[in-house]
DNA sequence: TTTAGCCACGGACTATAGTCTGAAATTATT
DNA sequence: AATAATTTCAGACTATAGTCCGTGGCTAAA
């Protein structure tokens, strides 16, 4: 449920932003296919690459957060 | 560094709130010792496991995150 | 001095986060 | 239609999240 929500999250942020996969993984330092998991779901970030993603997306960390919980069932 | 601070402000928390780590353990669905590590620094959560520790502690998810940015540096 | 509650710590383990390489499929661009 | 850019998917891998079971140390109460 939550892994879901934030790769719909994610990746509604990354193209709001007009930015490819490939070069939001360049930002975070993370890898090209990771984004790609993340963002169907298939993988779920730990808490410093929550930070790192929410830097290199320019967001607060705690509002990446808060679209993730805005869009969870109570 | 968000590793030590996590687990830093998890463990306030936690006090302030008059709960043992085994009880906390209990109302996350995680294991005892795991909250130690994470308390000291040695593990760090995942997305989905910092619901769970919010959800326990009664406060948001983005509440909690926003507590970890407050302390780390710009 | 014993008992009980709480926590640190160790070791060994299973599950999964995160990487890497490359190819196939999909979506723009021209 | 052709090409380029982007994303998906597969497989095999390393690093680490999270479990389980116990032991020992500490503090406070009986």
């Amino acid at each position: 449920m939550i892994v879901e929500v934030f790769g719909k999250v994610l990746r509604e942020l990354r193209t709001e932003r007009g930015i490819s996969q490939e070069k939001l993984a360049e930002y975070c330092d993370l890898d090209r296919t990771y984004i790609s998991l993340l963002e169907r779901g298939q993988r779920q970030p730990t808490i410093s690459t929550l930070f790192k993603i929410a830097n290199a997306l320019r967001i607060k960390p705690s509002d990446l957060v808060k679209n993730v919980e805005r869009e969870l069932p109570a």
